[in-house]
DNA sequence: ATCCATATTTATAACGTTTCAAATACGAGT
DNA sequence: ACTCGTATTTGAAACGTTATAAATATGGAT
């Protein structure tokens, strides 16, 4: 192997790489790589990968003329060869179910899980989940690809498929949104039975008697979470609430608002609404103005966004914070990579900011 | 190397790889590769790599063989090594500003992209800036690593310094928004000239006389777009306006709030505002109400989701279909990786459905 | 039978990394 | 000088794929 180790290579490597570029011809302009960096240094491509690794192995000498070297010319690992090599892909995936890239929800989280990432050699790839294609086929897709070294899902089932499948192939994973499987595995998950309830007293505390909740879609762990902290919010208050029908939060705007326009007209509106999504509610409110009955029905909704603030008249809301969500399942998450037990891999967001918490009894 | 041609060899392949799924050991369950395609059909790697491409130097008879045992065994290849080999990567990735991912921009852009990318091998990546690395870093790490066969960038500047990059090293991409760069390159746009124009047209024949705008960050390339049709859209009526100061699109939600309250304290409110996004306008129409004045000032703002819709009282809105911008940019691109000359790769949207444009002399 | 052109198949060498085991260098102790 | 243990470096193999060039099979014409 030909070896250059006088001081004045890296000088001239430097000034090649310089020339191929601004040449005429624009060169092929080569791509250094351990190879190039051995060569350079006179070590060999062992040795090199190691150092730049901080193998302990290595003198402290050679590693930092090692080190030296890349910086100068630019080196960087090829990612699909460490892939190769290890296995390892170094990106988490975010899933997104189709309904969720529609309104945005998971576009805060992305802040969050980045923010989490930063400074680790993870990257964040978001995976838009194809319309045709269920959630859980997405899921097996990571899986057989090893397209990823750690999955975040949403939107969980009590006994969702996709978990099971990861549970299964011991594949690192993070849901927002809890499950009711046997075996443990991390989550973050907000506390909606805490929202629900909460927005009930509020809407009781507003004056509502009759008050009504627009439901998430049944099949999602969290429906529940919100209809029994709806109702026992309302009995608590020796109200009896009612959760909507034929409606869900995942309802076309129009589909809520027709839906709201026919309780009006059979004069069966609730003197108050929960709104568990922001869309929902705008809907709701539309409605309510476009029947002349905006008064005559409270709404309390649950905000993702600092949208909610601006709207006017305002609508009493709670904050739902996705990007901390994002981060806590971000920080989570890494942790599930490097192994630590499933069983403590978990955070549960409380439905109101400290110091507002709801007493459980009144 | 060991050969196993017989017919059964396949079933007794996929029966050990059940069994040791479902095995008490949980046996590292092996991915097959073209090595165990290979012996399971009594061909050479070579051959069952080229069969499964498609290539017409293998018989027909010897392919659909290979096809059926990769079929069966679930076989898929190898992402990590195709990428080695070939420099390929398949993926296209996205790159959204900080500002956008707050906002939601990209998120139903995404679902266009993906709709035009559905049925190819491209997967959409898309990569979240960090707060910390500018949108050029950003870009110079996606070439420096080959992380992807194609860019997607968006809120162009006129002289576009990533851009520039881009075209230098010839890698494909396309940008939402122009530039004024000489060398033609990929883009969609949106007509924001057409916008703001047909949107002053709205105000003045709504009865506003002192029209206001609030402008984009003057360092994009569409920011002097709105300012010259609003402009234009102003003079043709014979009516002067005036595009706001201090404040952008981007400024938050509490700045805009400020800035507008603050020209009401002076009582220089201008009677009708022109608004080129959701939050900007919800912003203004808060100020407004909260300062008592939401009748003396019409607003038209510009729409990304039909959220817009709901809001009441009803602002006026032009919608700008960012799902249809990403469909035609994820198509436009994949034509530019083809190699398709750039100088028909682009699409300006126009700013109102047919039939409903503006003429251009009244 | 023999030869040649064509149709198929195959061995081999990469792509850039990491890791294992083996080799070498370096001192200290004799 | 010699041995030995430790510190450091290294060669070679492997990860799964594709592209090149060479090898082999096939079949028709002689």
């Amino acid at each position: 192997m030909q070896v250059f180790s006088q001081p004045d290579e890296l000088e001239r490597y430097k000034y090649e790489a310089f020339a191929s570029r601004e040449g005429a011809i624009m060169a092929r302009e080569e791509r250094p790589t351990l190879r190039t960096l051995a060569s350079l240094t006179g070590l060999a491509v062992a040795t090199v990968s190691r150092a730049l690794a901080d193998d302990p192995q290595i003198a402290p000498d050679t590693r930092n003329r090692v080190m030296k070297a890349a910086r100068e010319i630019g080196y960087s690992p090829d990612r699909a060869a460490q892939r190769l090599r290890t296995g390892r892909t170094n990106v988490i995936a975010l899933v997104l179910n189709p309904h969720e890239e529609i309104i945005g929800y998971g576009s805060s989280m992305i802040g969050g899980i980045t923010k989490a990432l930063r400074g680790t050699s993870y990257h964040l790839v978001v995976m838009p989940n194809f319309a045709d294609r269920s959630p859980m086929e997405q899921v097996e897709n990571i899986l057989r690809n090893k397209l990823a070294d750690g999955v975040i899902i949403s939107r969980t089932e009590p006994a969702d498929l996709r978990i099971r499948l990861l549970l299964e192939s011991g594949f690192p994973f993070i849901s927002h949104g809890r499950t009711e499987l046997a075996t443990p595995h991390p989550f973050v998950d907000y506390d909606n039975t805490g929202f629900a309830r909460a927005a009930a007293h509020r809407l009781i505390a507003a004056g509502a008697r009759r008050p009504g909740m627009i439901p998430a879609p049944a099949r999602f762990t969290f429906a529940q979470h919100l209809r029994t902290g709806f109702l026992r919010g309302c009995a608590e208050s020796g109200v009896s609430g009612q959760v909507l029908e034929d409606i869900t939060l995942d309802s076309s705007a129009d589909t809520i608002y027709a839906a709201i326009t026919s309780l009006i007209a059979r004069d069966e509106l609730p003197d108050g609404i929960v709104c568990p999504g922001e869309t929902s509610a705008m809907a709701v409110y539309a409605a309510c103005v476009d029947g002349g009955r905006a008064d005559d029905c409270k709404l309390v909704m649950k905000s993702t966004s600092h949208v909610a603030d601006l709207i006017r008249p305002r609508i009493d809301s709670i904050f739902e914070d996705l990007t901390e969500a994002g981060e806590r399942m971000g920080k989570l998450l890494l942790r599930a990579i490097a192994g630590d037990p499933a069983d403590q891999l978990f955070y549960l967001q409380p439905a109101l900011p400290e110091g507002q918490q709801l007493l459980t009894e009144a």
